[in-house]
DNA sequence: CTGGATCCTCAACGATACTG
DNA sequence: CAGTATCGTTGAGGATCCAG
């Protein structure tokens, strides 16, 4: 429970004594999608042990960013949600995020794609969500079993976890989705080569694959 | 040496196992303000196992973030420094230091500041460093025994290491500056309780602390 | 069935000493 | 100065068990 302390009043130290702690940035990514159980989060973390989890949880209830609530009267379930000061810590997500997507070329053996991982790729390939005001475009986006959202409309985007309410597109890909996103990948060529199935309104892939960014990083080594 | 893996295809996760061990996003602060030999990191570093920092640097240089810089005849010394994939977590350490800045009141027992901390503090508050093209100010910002300096000049910000070459204004603080950058303490109170000391134009201490900011979050809990 | 607590094992970390 | 070697301690990993 004593966390590690750098000793240095500094507040890339201090944000480095909670963030530094194993499975933290995770747990926060999947709470920062949205409110989450136990075991929801347990689900959503394969190979986190469960007392790791409970610490955790109680270290971020400490540090004010989670709170737990628990149900009032018929006991259905404890939920951790991020407080406010919780949510202050997404701009560190998203650029953590982006730092880190820019060394990601294709998977690693055995890694997977969670419903939050993939909520939280799109959500900060949408950046500022700034798009025209008269798009108004719904797209689903499935990956294996997981499925994402994705809404144009009224100059912003939204992300959101869970299947879309009558989308205009529906996109199913592999984790070479990413390649289309950073650009190394032009739509036509990764429809024909069945790296992306569309069901719908086709011609609104490109509209996706300009909008939606995370590009590699151009220094990485091997 | 075998970092964690968190088996998920998710640039948080990647970014995780890099910044999420312990020491490595000082290490990356301390690299991100100058080059920098091993005695310097250690210095800059209190606490910091030897063997933990060789470690460190060795795990960074292999993702490609450091090059470590043999000296080619008269062996001086080995200076590590970020490479260009190395200085893409910048953005990162900038988020991750505002997060943790704006939890942060008073340094705790035994806490301290160290060049690197100030340094990248002044630069996070210095933010984008938009400022009028007519401004040519150079200040001189020191802690204890630490130094660094902030020349604002042809509409940009800069911040340093080190003493100022003929400053227009020394600030001499403690850590209770943050309470000026953060807004809480307006600079004649500052001037006159003495938490600041000046010496040159104090004129210029205005702009000083109108321009660099990083609040505090208004979340925070006791 | 959810939300944990407990136990044990082992790899990682921390402190110190020592060397090219 | 720039690390390596050694060793004790801590915290994570993994399985199991328990209470509401």
């Amino acid at each position: 429970m004593t966390n590690q302390h750098y000793g240095q009043f500094c507040g890339l130290a201090r944000a480095a004594e909670i963030v530094g702690q194993r499975w933290t940035l995770l747990i926060l990514r999947d709470l920062s999608v949205g409110p989450r159980r136990y075991s929801e989060l347990v689900a959503g973390l394969p190979g986190i042990p469960t007392n790791t989890l409970a610490t955790r949880l109680k270290e971020l209830e400490d540090e004010g960013l989670v709170a737990r609530t628990v149900p009032p009267a018929g006991e259905r379930s404890v939920v951790y949600a991020l407080t406010p000061r919780g949510e202050e810590v997404r701009p560190a997500l998203d650029a953590l995020s982006r730092f880190g997507a820019g060394g990601m070329r294709s998977p690693r053996e055995g890694e997977i794609v969670t419903s939050a991982s993939i909520t939280a790729a799109l959500r900060v390939a949408a950046g500022e969500g700034e798009v025209p005001e008269d798009w108004d475009t719904v797209y689903g986006v499935r990956v294996g079993d997981i499925e994402a959202h994705v809404i144009m409309r009224d100059g912003r985007i939204t992300v959101g976890e869970g299947p879309a309410e009558r989308p205009d597109l529906v996109i199913t890909a592999g984790p070479q989705i990413r390649d289309v996103m950073a650009g190394e990948l032009d739509p036509p060529t990764a429809v024909a080569t069945g790296v992306v199935q569309l069901e719908g309104d086709a011609s609104l892939f490109d509209r996706f694959a300009e909008t939606l960014r995370v590009p590699y990083s151009e220094h990485v080594p091997a």
